[in-house]
DNA sequence: CTGAAAGCGCTAACAC
DNA sequence: GTGTTAGCGCTTTCAG
């Protein structure tokens, strides 16, 4: 059975304030007597039992993250960034998957608290539960910071990379080179995807060009890969021959910019010659396929790394609110894009 | 500030202890005092302090996971089978990452059990904290399952898939398609990756032909793509020309298959017209490069939901131990092997 | 059916 | 410097 401070104090012939003390190392206690209670302690392998300490300190040197889905390694990325910060300021990391929908993940966050977490973070909230009121009310308790999900209406801490200036950089690339006849692929419901569709057909305004917007469902799983290899061959097969009618695709994830790749080779179609694709993310994934894919990168670690630093802030000096952060985006110029021929 | 159960005793007019009958529903409470008690609970969004309960109790609804990386999807995958039965049971994950780490890895175990973990998974145990004989001591305290990294001295449980015959049927196919000079490539210290080894060297006395090895160092990262990459680069500028010296390579995970694909392109050969590669795990990366690669499934939905099956079933038994089990592997046939041509 | 009270393992006044 | 004691929020005897 496991020993409790009773049993060192017996064994050390001390009472369990003194080994209170040495444990916490916040009282003086004669060298001596410490040196009995920390003998006891390693001869009892005893260790402070952390749901009693809890229940008096209401802290659990625990952070909750939650997420919409753990095989997007944009996420992983992300979470690793923040564990590893974490870790180093003694945390533990309580890692919650919600699936990307928004019911679980009102029940994952309020797990997360009831486990005591001292603090959480949730990774691209979902559009439903920022507007519903629950971030802004669970952040009135417990300390609370959002990665990306941003929402002006929305009265929660906000880490959040700066999607709109990538996303320009991405539509100015694609133009620069020529093309006019863009699609874009974004997941279902989220600001992230929003703001950039927005951003897109506004170009395509300006272009006065039609605009071809490819909706792939849930796009925060591994699974979208194949979905959305599925719905360009759909496409192709439809009004828009891919090569002609679109010339070049702008995705809101790498794992989308994979699938279209995935389809068009399917397709027969060479990239970038026939084809031109833009990822977003920067995920280690988007540079292991042939061609490399020409990206946003989000900066996960940073983003991750920002979180953790700003989670533990508000834990340790009792705040709830902090300032939102925008973390840089980059473009990452690789293989997956080419000039548009007709234009040469 | 958060209701306690007095709060709601005193709210509903009764004593605590009703309302913790009625929160437990344990024990025959008036229909009229148990509503009145529920309306109390309601009114203050009341949730019992699960530290407190987990005092007493000693259960915290919390299964500990320890990964040796998140950024390998192989562990994500069975990390998922594994949180998606636990949760469905009631209970959390709190999840550790060791970063490969054999001390790392040691202190997650700790931390885990500190935080009164009801029951630990760990992915991969690091070979040396199985030898030493940490996790027989461990196991006779806490449930503890074991995936992969079996050895046959641990006096642990173990949840295994079948790498034996996993790289038996790779070693084959190989064979058969007319290969004689294999290369094997596989990470640092780890059982699965000596007993493919084992299997490899066999194989290749058998056939009287030289064994080549390369170890990639750390195997469960995702940074092991590019160190393969620059490892089969290397290998090419040596002794052995890739395509003639080595027709083919029998990798220990798919991650370092990737890379040897991405190393093999950037030599200007052709996959698998010039050099065959078949991986190993199955993870949905080997289906997403150019051409899909050719490997083992470790089924790791089943690795994970059945050492999720198993740690609830200690816990709730409590018991400490149970059998091992053995999963099958399947070998999957994809595109990046083709008959020696030499052989045709 | 319901309540008073003991106690889970620990910390923090408060005495000495 | 060290010990006594009162809780933290909850469950569970034991009496009514």
């Amino acid at each position: 059975m496991k020993s409790t401070i009773e049993d060192v104090a017996r064994l050390a012939g001390v009472s369990i304030t003194t080994v209170s003390r040495v444990l916490n190392n916040n009282y003086p206690v004669r060298k001596e007597t410490r040196q009995n209670v920390e003998k006891a302690i390693k001869e009892l392998n005893y260790n402070p039992n952390p749901l009693a300490r809890g229940l008096i300190n209401k802290k659990s040197y625990t952070i909750g993250i939650v997420v919409p889905g753990i095989t997007n390694m944009f996420f992983t990325e992300v979470i690793h960034g923040i564990e590893k910060y974490v870790k180093q300021r003694g945390y533990d990391v309580l890692l919650s998957n919600s699936n990307g929908d928004a019911v679980a993940e009102v029940q994952c966050v309020e797990k997360l608290i009831n486990k005591v977490s001292d603090g959480i973070i949730v990774l691209d909230p979902q559009t439903d539960n920022i507007l519903s009121g629950f971030y802004d009310e669970i952040s009135q308790s417990i300390p609370l910071i959002c990665i990306n999900g941003y929402h002006e209406k929305a009265n929660v801490n906000f880490v959040i990379s700066d999607e709109v200036r990538g996303a320009l950089s991405a539509m100015d690339y694609l133009i620069n080179l020529g093309h006019r006849k863009i699609a874009f692929v974004r997941g279902g419901k989220s600001y992230s995807y929003d703001i950039k569709e927005k951003i897109y057909k506004e170009y395509m305004n300006k272009l006065n060009e039609n605009t071809l917007i490819i909706d792939t469902a849930d796009g925060n799983s591994i699974d979208v890969v194949n979905n959305t290899a599925d719905k360009v061959i759909e496409l192709d097969e439809g009004e828009n021959r891919i090569g002609r009618d679109i010339t070049a695709f702008f995705a809101c994830n790498d794992l989308m910019a994979v699938g279209l790749m995935n389809g068009c080779s399917t397709l027969g179609l060479n990239i970038p010659k026939d084809i031109s694709i833009v990822g977003f993310d920067n995920i280690i994934l988007s540079q292991m396929t042939n061609p490399k894919i020409t990206t946003i990168d989000q900066n996960m670690k940073k983003l991750g790394k920002t979180a953790a630093e700003k989670i533990i802030e508000l834990i340790e000096n009792k705040h709830l609110r902090c300032e939102n952060v925008v973390i840089d985006t980059l473009m990452i110029e690789r293989e997956s894009c080419e000039k548009r021929s007709e234009v040469l």
